[in-house]
DNA sequence: AGATAACCTAACGTTAACGTCAACTTAATC
DNA sequence: GATTAAGTTGACGTTAACGTTAGGTTATCT
């Protein structure tokens, strides 16, 4: 197992961030790493998290709403209020995914016939070029 | 059918979007209206593309990502080699969208246990609350 | 024909998500 | 123990994707 505390250098190895990205979604509470002296040791829980972040972002999602769906993996001393709050929030979020997927395969498909519509006409093309040469 | 032209207004109503927005579309040259006069009017190809557009963003694509694959859906006039390349940019789009597709339906299935999780545990959070009252 | 509405261009403003740079502190190395 | 490397905190800069405002044109309505 990787060692239970990380710095930052090898956070941004591990997750080919920059410096600056981690200390960004710090700044944004969306990690909470802890402090060795001045320097930031982050933790399995970070991991996990930033995890989740670059997840989130390569669907095309805020910061934002990111930091709202974190809290459902993290539903630690939260307040009653909160914690239903935050399930709420995350059905949404669920359902959008689910929308989200869908209409993703429907457009790969289409992209599929498209592709193969096209390489038939790049042949022809070819052809065409070769005569021409 | 809807008439062949559409004034911006027609379309802004349709796609639910602002006129600044496909002003700025047709800047970054990813729609192509044609003028009367000095006013826009769209056509069914700008209509079709601005429908990939607005799919794209909600993937998560960058506009400069999509107005590369929008030319494969439009693969009218393009030189051999111009024709070649935005098959090949295609194809890579398309390997991202299918990886990007698992990934969503792991990430769902996941959110899924959680939310589950979450509502067991909010569940007894309520009981320990009414017994506290 | 004068007013009003719908459209236009041009230009500056805004927000998210970082990048970059300066100046400082701590840790490691020679 | 001086230097170098790695990390830290501001603070300002940058890019994408529009929003907003000002000032001008065209079409329509009364």
């Amino acid at each position: 197992m990787t060692s239970y505390y990380m710095n930052i250098r090898e956070m941004c190895e591990e997750f080919n961030v920059t410096p600056r990205t981690l200390r960004f979604y710090e700044a944004k509470e969306l990690i909470f790493p802890v402090r060795t002296g001045q320097r930031r040791s982050y933790t399995h829980q970070d991991r996990g998290r930033l995890k989740l972040i670059l997840q989130g972002k390569r669907f095309g999602f805020s910061l934002e709403d990111i930091r709202q769906l974190l809290n459902l993996y993290n539903l630690g001393d939260q307040r009653y209020t909160q914690y239903l709050q935050t399930i709420e929030k995350s059905k949404e979020r669920l359902k959008a995914m689910i929308s989200q997927k869908d209409e993703l395969s429907e457009a790969i498909e289409d992209l599929k016939a498209h592709l193969i519509q096209g390489e038939h006409e790049l042949k022809k093309l070819k052809k065409k070029r070769i005569l021409e040469t």
